[in-house]
DNA sequence: TTGATTAATTGTACCGGTACAATTAATATG
DNA sequence: CATATTAATTGTACCGGTACAATTAATCAA
């Protein structure tokens, strides 16, 4: 494992662990070099990573604190597929409505950027969050990318299964949001009412090298719709 | 300025004048090196600029990536305040609804985590796209920070006077996105229906060195509520 | 020509260092 | 005792370098 990479973890730990709160502070960096016995850079880079992910901020000439919102219960749009780390606490599961391998629609060929006579693999499932539905979930994985899947494995999470399964590294992805009314459809899914309000959440994610492998449209019901996010600006 | 933050803005401008595409290479960084005349980990540092910013990927043994998506029209949720930058295109001007100095509500003093009787600037205002209503925005600034605020100011944009006039730094952000269905008050000024879908985006601005001095509640019209944001994974 | 092997390319991890800006603490000054 | 000045602390910018992993290109073998 990346120096770096253990040294992020083991402080994000110790702030979890000891329940530091927002503005307390680390030890500075000349103290983080010795404990880890690494280099400035290396803790430097460490903790730019942690920056990122909203744990921590610097302030130069004063030293290194704590940033942690005091919501509970929102789900992150900056990570891979928003819950099993934000929501650890909550009990999230899911039921496979349907899984095959089809072409895809207009809208899924020009958002994965291939030709209508590409294969994809289609999964349509429903996300419960504490037994209340979550959302409606559509994907459309690049059969040539994501070259087998099946029920137990998308029950659990694709993308664990991606990432070690088939040893593939996911790099990015580009996330459009739209706030609308539920049609008749979608209102059954979700144990709500046609014309209640819904999100749609679309994403293109791409793998390291650029290749995007799967579009995926997820409608939230409102009640459960509570995201957060946190930049640095 | 900062180098690297020339080379970032010199490369970023460099895509958009070359209108370069998705997957479009560009210079190694050994010649970016050549280029700018500076070290290897200026240009690294410069990419990873961008790279956070979602304008370019970088691909170990083969090259650094422009990346830029198909979609028009959406509203960043990662800049600052939105706009401006992502919808230059766009016409937004604003209508101001009341500005006044006040007592912060329960909920913007948990917020901002000060005390029910520190002063804070409140602005209530409507901003529009082009002619169309696009939010009702509400904010609280800590008075102890943004000292001064009048009509002129957040008409036009609040933030930069902030940065330029008062000469702070804004550091990060925490946002948080609800879905719901619009009030009477609420719809009455976006020129919608009571219970129609609404997007409610909370978010709390800090200063670099940590201070919380802004929280804003923006209601926005859901037929505008287009939102993306690029994450890196 | 195909497939395997090797070599070249290219970005990433990490080191050690200097200079400096912003903050904070210590000290001097009135 | 408040306030201005100076000094110490602490993170950031930038350099130059070595080693290496992942990809791509070139070479060789069958």
């Amino acid at each position: 494992m990346l120096k770096y990479q253990h040294i992020a973890d083991e402080l994000e730990n110790y702030i979890e662990e000891h329940k530091l709160q927002q503005g307390d502070k680390l030890p500075v960096l000349q103290d983080l070099m010795i404990q880890f016995n690494v280099s400035k850079s290396t803790v430097t880079k460490a903790l730019e990573l942690l920056e990122k992910k909203g744990v921590v901020f610097q302030v130069r000439g004063s030293g290194i604190f704590v940033r942690r919102h005091k919501r509970k219960g929102y789900i992150s749009l900056t990570s891979s597929q928003g819950f099993k780390k934000t929501l650890e606490d909550f009990q999230i599961t899911s039921k496979v409505i349907e899984l095959d391998v089809r072409k895809p629609t207009k809208e899924a060929a020009f958002n994965l950027n291939i030709s209508l006579e590409e294969d994809v693999y289609y999964v349509k499932r429903i996300r419960f969050i504490q037994g209340q539905t979550l959302c409606l979930e559509e994907s459309y994985f690049k059969k040539s990318i994501v070259t087998y899947l099946n029920k137990e494995i998308i029950t659990e999470s694709i993308f664990h299964y991606i990432t070690e399964g088939l040893g593939l590294s996911i790099g990015f992805a580009d996330t459009f949001l739209h706030v609308e009314k539920l049609t008749a459809e979608e209102a059954q899914y979700l144990a709500l009412k046609e014309g209640d309000p819904k999100l749609d959440v679309e994403s293109i994610f791409h793998l390291s090298n650029g290749q995007p492998f799967d579009f995926s449209k997820v409608t939230y019901n409102y009640v459960q719709s509570q995201f957060f996010l946190q930049a640095v600006l």
